[in-house]
DNA sequence: GTCTATAGGCAGATAGAC
DNA sequence: GTCTATCTGCCTATAGAC
């Protein structure tokens, strides 16, 4: 028990799905390879392929385990912040926090190449979207109650209204190589959204 | 003089164009090959090399003509729009009719794989995003005098969010299919700029 | 301008030894 | 779990005939 070691962590297994993960967002899931993985890693591209049978397997593990860990992120930001608004800023800051990174989020990033997926990873972008929204709207909900948020319309269209807009500011900010891009419109999404 | 011909106009080089160019808006710039374009032309993979010698040369012409045509749609909404509200509700729709296609914005979809793209290519991308957001800040400016638009915050940053919001737009609502989608982040935004 | 033929490389993937 | 070796297929690209 003396090391940092949780049940069921292989080991290999993960550092595939960080490296991979490192280089889906940056080049997309079409743009990187097995070997890439490999010399990174430092073993070979077969041994690839024990932990992950194929690369829509792979694919698969990666937005599973990303959309994991933004759900933490979410169930985090519901603890620790107050008001609606003060939410709403956090979850801008996770994207930003991944642009600093200089990387994009990797759902938008999906997106892009969405028709040239394997089935099962188009139903996970899906499914990422549809949880940030249904997580959005219901900041919106409350925010109209603490008062923090003002806005107009179903908030469920305004949720898909927010992903899209910081969505969009990433995929642009990204190739400027400018943070300030991407901060200034979260800023003035959020200004747009001040009671 | 019977034919509508312009001067300058080889003919299969522009209907290469008009393949790829589909291609590309669809499944990205590096998940369409030669091969591709050269089954739905009818001629082989080697003659495309007549025309286009490499694929980077190929992307090149593709932005070229994209941004061309582009431009050309922004002065005839200038020409033909009085209001600047009215413009830029023309603008979305410029959106609205490539998401109609069933396709992504060539940049925006060009900005995501953007690691990977040649160099030459690179620049075309942002030159494109540069001229929407001047084109955009003009209108924003004259909307302030002629009263049809409000914001704060300086035009050059406004334009950006613009621009990302709608490129944002198109990248969620597509993978749904659903051009309402898009609709709903479009009004939205015009809601937020006006007075 | 378009063709046939082919080169050379890299992709994802598999078999089987250790 | 990781290796070597190998396969098949597709990619961009070129040479040279027509």
């Amino acid at each position: 028990m003396a090391r940092t070691r949780n049940r069921k962590e292989s080991g290999t297994a993960e550092r595939v799905l960080d490296i991979a993960e490192r280089l889906v967002q940056i080049r997309g899931f079409s743009n990187f390879s097995y070997a890439d993985i490999a010399t990174e890693l430092g073993i070979t591209k077969a041994s690839l392929h024990y932990h992950y049978p194929g690369k829509a397997e792979l694919g698969q593990a990666l937005i599973t385990r990303y959309a994991e860990r933004f759900s933490q992120a979410l169930v985090e930001i519901d603890r620790d912040r107050r008001d609606a608004r003060a939410k709403l800023e956090a979850y801008a800051d996770l994207y930003a926090g991944v642009l600093r990174n200089e990387r994009m989020c990797m759902c938008g990033i999906l997106a892009a190449e969405y028709q040239t997926l394997p089935a099962a990873m188009q139903s996970e972008v899906i499914r990422f979207f549809d949880e940030n929204q249904r997580w959005l709207a219901a900041v919106l909900v409350s925010g109209k109650s603490d008062g923090t948020l003002a806005y107009t319309g179903r908030p469920e269209d305004v949720a898909q209204g927010i992903l899209s807009t910081l969505e969009g500011a990433m995929l642009v900010a990204r190739p400027y190589g400018d943070l300030a891009r991407f901060d200034a419109a979260a800023r003035q999404l959020l200004n747009g959204l001040t009671p």
